[in-house]
DNA sequence: GTAATCAGTAACCTTTAGGTAATCAAGAAA
DNA sequence: TTTCTTGATTACCTAAAGGTTACTGATTAC
């Protein structure tokens, strides 16, 4: 007498897996916000983010260019600029990272017990 | 003149990065999933998930427990059987994996411009 | 007697993520 | 002239995540 269980619908979660992977690193979430809150030139990025290095920034902007979630633009000048901008599609993460927030945010209060004074709201 | 920009609201990101930190691994959300749908022993878990390796099972479902996620019982007996169990509690998760899931399909249409076949549905 | 089952654990190795520091060329400020 | 700023790139290193293999002790099936 054998129990049939299967999870062979693993594959209708490669887009779960898509999407962790998208905003899923430890700084993607905090460069994304940067921008939308109006930083728009590489160090004023990583000057708004302490402790981010111009290495993992520059590579998480590429990344995040070819996901579409930003816009680089090369201005020619004086010291040469280079302006990232929003995408109006990147804004259709902003309701899934509140959740996460949310989520998260009755997560402790479920394991600790309370809510640390840190967590407020935001974004 | 400097245009004035902050990033400092960043301490309300902590929530965002704790509910990554749980459901963001390779293996949680499959093992999540495999125990919501009737797996409770760990030889049953770890065979439902292929390339999963006992090590990593193992960890992981400590983590779950921790997390309140999953119960563990032992039953005394013959070859000695834990039982792993979900909670009421872990299915507050699934509002949120879907999200996760209908972003990710949709984000595969915007960049890739279609959706390949073998994206579904599923949970 | 041998093999397989249960639920793990331990030692070790590889891969990936992320961090550090130096360097680039061109112009602008000191 | 020297130094600073711009947007990066490169080489190198550390830490964490994950993978591989072997093993435990008790029991049951062959």
């Amino acid at each position: 007498m054998k129990k049939k269980v299967h999870t062979e619908c693993l594959s209708a979660l490669l887009p779960v897996r898509d999407t962790l992977d998208i905003i899923g690193g430890k700084w993607r979430i905090l460069i994304l916000i940067s921008i939308w809150e109006g930083n728009r030139h590489f160090r004023e990025i990583e000057r708004s983010i302490p402790k981010l290095s111009t290495k993992v920034l520059a590579k998480e902007l590429k990344d995040m260019e070819l996901n579409k979630l930003i816009t680089r633009t090369v201005v020619n000048g004086f010291p040469v600029r280079t302006e990232y901008a929003p995408t109006e599609y990147s804004k259709t993460l902003q309701k899934l990272i509140r959740e996460l927030q949310n989520w998260g945010l009755k997560h402790r209060q479920e394991v600790f017990g309370k809510v640390t004074e840190i967590h407020r709201r935001c974004c």
